[in-house]
RNA sequence: CGCGGGGUAGAGCAGUCCGGAAGCUCGUUGGGCUCAUAACCCAAAGGUCGCGUGGUUCAAAUCCCGCCCCCGCAA
């Protein structure tokens, strides 16, 4: 089939990607615009773009397709039309000139966690399985009926990032497999549990900032649920910020210092051990501004942390 | 020209303001103690102090000039 991508970031690449190594033809590829970026304001184009421009595809930016996109769409004639991660709301304009319609890939068991950050959200919330669902794009958000699932358990120390990329290539096989089925088998989508549906919003500074309070689970889960991006983190009472990006349970007993607190570990090991609201976890990667991310050790050893020493844990 | 921190031994740091013998906590290697050890004791190796083979000086990690690299914030 004549297919038309739109995505922007890395799981879009990996999606994309496939397509272009499968039978159909990918006869444009639609992306956000550059944004300035990282220090000195550079702008930077998003990786689908990157990736689609070293495949020598032809590369399309909107600031808003609905408002700019729907000419350049209908000159391009597609059969069928592929989102991944977009980021951008489709007009019932566009969704009604491909044939085939419009199929996204989302990172979720739908209709649990649509919306901007369902791999994230998983991670943090504990979910111990995941998934990508193959559906139809609506005008609604992840609202639309869904044409296959396939299910991956999450490890119990994944990142965000590492769950990602798996979940890119999950989607991408089964993109395929449920193409075909369209195509040959006519394949019918399912409408979503609508009523079972709950939303995942995008991840903000503050829902990363670590709440001493929790339990040491909840807290291992925010963190690799935060990593590569936006990355937990805690400050102490002087107001030094401290990235946390990888952490262990430890088992240890609980101390009677208050939750925040450094405290010594039952060996006579070094590292970051921090008492929580329940549990003790060890900080095992860590970095502070201006550095470059260290172990736990290191931060003892060079007396960026001590002892003893309390995080900031009321918020 | 968005704001800012940093580059000193394998790691993390101090020393730089107020020039004058290269240090700290670890790691590594060897030895000792021990039933044993990641614990403890003793010893050793390991650094052109980012680069210029730059300038000033009797003397530069430290002051001045130029360049490279890394990172935090913000977006």
């Amino acid at each position: 089939m004549r297919i038309v991508f739109l995505g922007t970031p890395e799981f879009g690449v990996t999606v994309l990607k496939a397509l272009l190594e499968s039978r159909h033809e990918i006869i444009g590829v639609i992306t956000r615009p550059d944004a300035p970026s990282g220090r000195g304001k550079q702008l930077v184009a998003p990786p689908v773009k990157q990736f689609a421009k070293e495949q020598k595809l032809k590369v399309f930016q909107f600031e808003k397709l609905s408002r700019d996109g729907v000419e350049t769409i209908q000159k391009l004639n597609p059969d069928l039309m592929v989102t991944a991660s977009f980021g951008q709301i489709i007009s019932k304009e566009i969704l009604d000139i491909p044939p085939y319609g419009i199929l996204n890939v989302h990172a979720s068991i739908l209709p649990k966690f649509r919306g901007a950050s369902p791999i994230q959200t998983a991670i943090m919330k504990g979910e111990t399985v995941t998934g990508v669902t193959i559906m139809k794009t609506e005008l609604g958000l992840d609202t639309g009926d869904i044409y296959s699932i396939k299910t991956t358990p999450i490890n119990p120390y994944e990142t965000a990032g590492e769950l990602s990329k798996r979940l890119a290539d999950i989607g991408a096989k089964l993109l395929l497999e449920t193409i075909d089925e369209i195509e040959y088998k006519g394949l019918q989508p399912q409408p979503q549990s609508h009523v079972q549906a709950t939303i995942t919003k995008k991840i903000t500074k503050e829902d990363v900032r670590i709440r001493w309070v929790k339990s040491d689970n909840e807290i291992k889960n925010l963190i690799y649920g935060a990593n590569p991006s936006p990355i937990a983190y805690t400050e102490t009472e002087d107001g030094t910020l401290i990235k946390i990006y990888e952490a262990k349970l430890t088992n240890l007993p609980n101390t009677q210092e208050p939750e925040g607190t450094i405290v010594a570990p039952t060996s006579n090991k070094k590292g970051v051990f921090v008492q929580c609201g329940q549990g003790v976890l060890q900080l095992t990667k860590l970095q502070f501004a201006g550095g470059k991310e260290m172990d736990g050790a290191s931060a003892i050893n060079g007396n960026k942390l001590k002892l003893g020493q309390k995080f900031v844990s009321a918020y």
